[in-house]
DNA sequence: TTGTACGCGTTATCAT
DNA sequence: ATGATAACGCGTACAA
C-alpha cells in the first residue's frame, strides 16, 4: 500500500477512454485491437510515460521476463565470456538475467534455483551437467526451459550446449604422445571441485594408456586466482622426489601461464626440459611471449548458441537436446618434439601434420 | 492462469485452521502470533513443502528482494572481485541480485534501470559516479536506495563507496617523479569510456605538471581483451616518432603486464630503459616473473563495504553519503631510480622511502 | 492473538 | 473489436 506513483493501464484506458483490457492487449501487441485504436493507445502510453509493473504481469500470467544463470565463478575466463555470449540474445528477447555463483556448490546451486521458481523465472541457465539429483527431478517435473551449458550429456535436464571435456583431453594426450613426452602431469584443483576438469584429466589418462603410459602425476591446488594456483601446483611437482614429469598439462590457460613463469624462474627449458599446456586458448594467449600449447574452446559461440536454443525452447520450439561444439588443438611454443627419437618423432609429425592437421585445426567431432 | 501447482498461505491456513493472515504473519516473522501457532505453521509449512510466490509478495508490498546491479563489463578483475566482496553480504540478507553489463554505454544502463524500477527493486548498485543525468534526477525522485561503487564525490545519487582516482594518479606521478622519469605516457582506452582511468590520467598529469613536466603522451586503445590492448598500446607508443617514453604508466596491471611483454620482446631493458606502472594491484602481480609496480585498490573490501552500506540504508538506517577508502603505492620491479642522477635519486629515495613510506605503504588520504 | 475485507496492477475468460 | 469480471497470492488496515 504504498502512494499511487505510476500511470498504470487503467490510467491510460481513463484517458483514451477505453476498458483496461483494450489497453493490455495493444500494449502486448496481441491480436483483437483495431490499427487506430492501438496506435492511440501507445502514444497516449508515451505521453503519460506508462510503465508497466513486471511484478503484477508476472503474477498475473504466471510467468516472468526472469532467467535465472548459474556459474560457478567470475575469476575466470570461461564464465564470463559464456555469459557475453548469451547478453545479446537475451536481452533482445526481453529477458533480465539473475545471475547467481555457486562456488563449485552444487547445494548453494540448488537453493538458489528455488528462489528462481519462487519468481516464476521464464527459464534457467546452468554451468556443467552435475548437479543436486533433487534438482534435476523437481526442474523435470515442471518442465521449465533449462540450458545446462559448458559440458553435454545424452541426458540433460532439458536441453544442453557444450564441447566434450573427455574427448578434448584425450586429444591433447594425443598430441603430446605424437610429440615424444612419457612423463605427464596435471595440475588441477581439488577432486570433484570442477567435473570438466576431472573429466579432461580422464581424457588425458586414457590416451596415455592406450599409448602404454599409465603412470601420471597429478597435483591439485586450492587457491583462488588462476595464476598463483598455477605457480604453485608447478613447484610443488618439481619438487616432488622421483623423476621429473616432461610434461605438465594445467586445467586453463591461466594456470599454465603460472606454471610456466615458475619454470622460467627455475631455469628450467620449455618446451625442451618440460612441456606445458594448457586448456581454453583464451586471448591472453595471442600477446604471451611465447603461446601456450591449448585445446581452444568455443566459449563466446557456446553462448549464442545456448542463449539462442533456450529462447527457441521458450517460444515452443523444438530443439536438439544435447548440442556438441568442436575444439581445436592448437599448438604453441611451449611444446615440441622431445626424447631420444625427436628426429624421428619430428618426420613423424610432418606426416601427421599432413594428415590430421596436428598444427591448429586438429578437432574433436 | 495456469493450474494450482504450488501450495500457497491459504492452503497452509486450511491445514492448519487458522486464516491467512495468522500464516503470513507467522511465516514472516512478524509480532502478533503465540508461539504455539507459529511453531505448528512452520511445521505444517515445511510438510506441504510451501514456497512463498515472490512476484505475489513483492506485488502486494510494492517491494522486492532484488537488487540490481549495473556493471560496465565482466572482462577484467575488477568488477568481479568487486562482485564477490558484495556477494555474501547481500544474499545473507535475502536479496537476488540481476545483473547486467552495460559495455560503459550510459543510456543502456538508463534503460536497464528503469526496467529493474518495473520489478520494485529493492535497491540497485551503478558502477562510478558518471551517468545520464535524467537518470540521476529520477532515482533521486523516487528515493530508491542507490550506491555507486568504485568513484566518489560530494554528491551521489544517493551513497556511495569508492576510491579517489584522481589522487591515486597524482599518488603514482610523484612515485615516478620521485624515481627521477621526465617522459611519462598512459596507455589506456578511449577518453570518456572508462572515466575512472581518465581521472587517474588526470591526477598523473597533475602531478608531473607540477614537477614542471608538461607533455604526457597518451596512447588509447580499443580492444577488449585488456593484454593485447596493453601490448597493442605499447607498441603503436614505442613507434612513434620523437623521444621514447621513459615510463609508461596503464589503465590497470593487465595491460601493464602486455606492455612489459612488449618491451621483453622488444629487449627493451625494464625498468632502466624504460618503466612500467600498472593499476589495482591485482593477485596476477604476486606471480609474475617480476612484479609490477602498481596502485592497490581495495576491491574485494569495497564490495563488502558498499554492500553493508547498502544494505543498512534499505533497513532505513542513517549511513555515510560518501565513502573513500585509500589506495596503496605498491613499489614493484618494473620501475627504479634513473636518469643522470641516479646515484641521487636513490639516497633521496632511501630519505623518501623514510618519510613517506615510499615502498609498499604509501597511501591516499 | 486472530480474523475480515480489500487492494496491489495485470492478464484470462467469457461475454457482447 | 471491445468490455465486465474474476482471478493471481500475498500484505495492509482495521476490527474483534
Amino acid at each position: 500500500m504504498t502512494r499511487k506513483i505510476n500511470v498504470g493501464i487503467k490510467d491510460i484506458g481513463r484517458a483514451v477512454g477505453v476498458s483496461m483490457m483494450t489497453v493490455s492487449r495493444a500494449l502486448r501487441g496481441v491480436e483483437g485491437v483495431s490499427p487506430a485504436m492501438r496506435a492511440e493507445i501507445l502514444r497516449m502510453a508515451e505521453v503519460m510515460d506508462y510503465r508497466p509493473n513486471r511484478t503484477a504481469r508476472s503474477l498475473a500470467s504466471a510467468r516472468s521476463s526472469l532467467i535465472g544463470i548459474s556459474i560457478p565463478t567470475l575469476f575466470s575466463d570461461v564464465f564470463p565470456e559464456i555469459l557475453d555470449g548469451m547478453r545479446a540474445t537475451l536481452s533482445h528477447a526481453g529477458f533480465d538475467t539473475v545471475i547467481d555463483t555457486t562456488d563449485y556448490d552444487r547445494s548453494r546451486e540448488a537453493a538458489w534455483v528455488e528462489r528462481m521458481l519462487d519468481w516464476n523465472a521464464a527459464g534457467l541457465v546452468l554451468s556443467g551437467i552435475d548437479h543436486a539429483p533433487e534438482m534435476r527431478d523437481h526442474l523435470r517435473a515442471l518442465q521449465i526451459p533449462t540450458l545446462e551449458i559448458w559440458d553435454v550429456c545424452d541426458d540433460p535436464i532439458d536441453i544442453c550446449v557444450g564441447v566434450d571435456h573427455h574427448a578434448a583431453g584425450e586429444m591433447l594426450g594425443r598430441h603430446l604422445i605424437a610429440y615424444g613426452y612419457r612423463r605427464p602431469a596435471f595440475v588441477s584443483v581439488p577432486e570433484g571441485r570442477d567435473r570438466r576438469a576431472d573429466k579432461r584429466l580422464a581424457g588425458l589418462r586414457a590416451s596415455f594408456d592406450a599409448a602404454g603410459v599409465a603412470e601420471m602425476m597429478v597435483e591439485r591446488v586450492d587457491r583462488r586466482a588462476a595464476f598463483v594456483a598455477g605457480a604453485v601446483g608447478t613447484e610443488d611437482l618439481l619438487n616432488r622426489p622421483g623423476p621429473r614429469p616432461d610434461v605438465i598439462a594445467y586445467l586453463n590457460d591461466h594456470m599454465a601461464f603460472g606454471g610456466l613463469s615458475v619454470c622460467e624462474r627455475l631455469a628450467l627449458p620449455v618446451p625442451q626440459a618440460v612441456g606445458i599446456a594448457g586448456f581454453n586458448g583464451l586471448e591472453l594467449n595471442t600477446v604471451l611471449p611465447r603461446p601456450i600449447t591449448t585445446v581452444r574452446t568455443p566459449l563466446n559461440a557456446m553462448g549464442v548458441t545456448g542463449a539462442r536454443n533456450l529462447v527457441a525452447r521458450m517460444n515452443g520450439a523444438v530443439v536438439a537436446r544435447s548440442m556438441v561444439l568442436p575444439t581445436l588443438m592448437q599448438d604453441g611454443d611451449t611444446t615440441c618434439a622431445v626424447g631420444a627419437s625427436a628426429g624421428r618423432q619430428n618426420e613423424q609429425l610432418g606426416n601427421a601434420s599432413l594428415r590430421h592437421g596436428l598444427r591448429g585445426d586438429k578437432r574433436t567431432d
